[in-house]
DNA sequence: CGACGGGCTGTTAACGATACCAATCAGAAG
DNA sequence: CTTCTGATTGGTATCGTTAACAGCCCGTCG
């Protein structure tokens, strides 16, 4: 008896079959009561508690209740707000959430992906890595169902939920634009990550429809980390003819830049988590909610485990741009005023 | 065919046994190098892959290679680090993380551990919730290992890895002594939570040993959200004779306080997460390092499930009060020297 | 009085994988 | 030619639970 007590043993105890104790852990009806009581006794008794793995493998074909949550890394507040929404969407589901951090590497996506449906998860949430995802073809092929979150992943036909990237970075250079500003830096991510491309398209697309030439001297793509972000801010700012405004593409460059930059020029940041601490003086920010995201994703996976099979759906959620002071500076050419046409 | 091929269907496909394919699977030896392959191909072009949860059954009383986290909340940047730490040392281990919030609720949390313990997590990392942790008596008494992490577990003998909450608050309030102050106001969270408790015993302990009478004027406990710490500073600011400096207890608490402080208080936070995008002028604050607690929970807990039954240890990490302006605001009684005696 | 129905309980056989042991076969040794 | 060894491979039982069905008992109805 040195193990976890099983049926058997509490049908032994309470001097019935494990069929019955099977029914009274299960509550189902048709159990005397007085049956029902000294299973009960005994399965206290005993401290007895369901295997759900044999469980689960007795009732293939069932939901393992297991969904799967794979991120860049947790520890990213972002991501965090992402995982305890997901959280929250599973347990109101009846359902519990593994989760893994892929750290921006293909290889380790897929072996978390792996022990993930290995242990037969209903369903993936996945913000995925760059690069392709054909090797998921098979997991879904078995069953398994996957929504993308805050990427979409080239070459997978799945549903996903995404921000408005393009449009986000396209208003808030427009935004500069009408506070006066006519050259506008911006430090972008990793330029083979969906949102990064999507990003500095908005930036492109809004310099291009406001009629001011693209210059690349003022764009630094491919940055990863705060430190980088001050570096390249100094250098935009040291060159002849240097920006009057800058673009964060995300919460990291952001928080990187704002370290170099003179509070003369104005911006805006990407993702309002970062920076609840308010600095003096206030940033402008393009916010995103990382908590509707999640949701949104988790709402699609669940009905595709329930068996919806509508073709794939693509949601974008909107973002806002947040007025707080850094993003109104004006600049040299008639700042101050309105946006052109509001929207 | 429809449901996901076993290893019987990849045996027939490959004109052997269920137990040869369950070598090759495994990548044990003995399996002749053509059999093998003819194996493989066969995996490969039925898009097999190992249940583990079969796989799990029948090798009860080993390792299911999961384990399971509990926070407050995934959202919160603290507890993201956690998890973050704590995914990557499940993950150096081959098992994989299942993660639940308790929203400081015991009956959730309850829930949460009893849908962990039933897929037989190998172990649980636990950040637990006030109130008697008894439950979980039975839940080790079936084999789960349990290792609390950040706070201590009332009335539950286990591994613990926390900081030194009590020292820390007690240097930080020594050093706004030292730095002149005699009224030094404290913002706690909800006393019942052990780490709320030792901090404002650490508050406390300081001004004994500096001789500075302990007036509950100065000090709010039981806060919880931001916008009541900055009313909570407001009160204390207004009352007569109002604190020359403040420290608050937890990170939440800090960045509310720090929204309604003026400028000539001296402060100093707890925690150094919620902060990244450095504001101006720079917060001193007790940090503690989330990673570290999450990777030596992670190493205690290993140890337990390969074994170890050596009484349960408390390891206790230090902090480190890092001085960066606010806390270093002179008070009226001959401030900015040094420290009395460093340590 | 016998059959019948409903409430309760038990029996058997899986789910998919693996531990354990037995069988087969080639070549070597005697 | 027989026996033996070692390498490969297969058969069987089983992990803990539950679906499906079979039985039992008692009261009731024709």
């Amino acid at each position: 008896m040195a193990g976890r007590p099983t049926m058997r043993d509490v049908a032994a105890a309470a001097g019935v079959s494990a069929m019955t104790v099977s029914r009274v852990v299960n509550g189902e009806a048709g159990v005397a009561p007085g049956t029902a009581a000294r299973v009960e006794a005994a399965v206290r008794r005993l401290g007895y508690q369901r295997d759900d793995v044999a469980r689960q493998l007795r009732r293939a074909g069932q939901l393992s209740q297991i969904i799967g949550l794979l991120v860049d890394d947790v520890a990213e507040p972002f991501m965090a707000a992402v995982a305890s929404a997901a959280e929250d969407a599973a347990r109101q589901r009846g359902s519990v959430l593994l989760i893994g951090s892929s750290h921006d590497d293909p290889g380790r996506e897929r072996e978390v992906i792996a022990a993930f449906t290995a242990r037969r998860v209903d369903g993936l949430i996945l913000v995925p890595v760059a690069g392709s995802h054909r090797f998921l073809r098979p997991a879904q092929a078995r069953g398994t169902k996957v929504v993308c979150v805050d990427r979409a992943a080239p070459g997978l036909d799945t549903d996903t939920v995404v921000v408005d990237n393009f449009g986000a970075v396209r208003d808030a250079v427009r935004h500069l634009h009408a506070h006066g500003h006519r050259r506008i830096g911006y430090l972008g991510g990793r330029p083979e990550l969906w949102t990064c491309g999507e990003r500095h398209r908005g930036y492109r697309a809004a310099l291009s429809a406001a009629g001011v030439a693209d210059e690349p001297a003022l764009v630094r793509l491919g940055l990863r980390t705060g430190p980088e972000a001050a570096d390249a801010v100094t250098r935009l700012l040291a060159a002849p003819d240097p920006p009057t405004a800058v673009v964060a593409g995300n919460e990291v460059l952001a928080s990187g830049a704002l370290s170099a930059l003179p509070s003369g020029v104005a911006f805006v940041g990407f993702d309002d988590l970062a920076l609840p601490a308010r600095p003096r003086p206030p940033v402008t920010v393009i916010a995103q909610d990382p908590a509707a995201l999640a949701a949104g994703a988790a709402r699609l996976l669940f009905a595709r485990i329930h068996g919806d099979t509508s073709p794939p759906r693509t949601v974008v959620l909107p973002t806002r741009l947040i007025p707080r002071g850094s993003g109104e500076i004006p600049g040299p050419h008639g700042g101050g005023g309105a946006e052109p046409a509001s929207e």
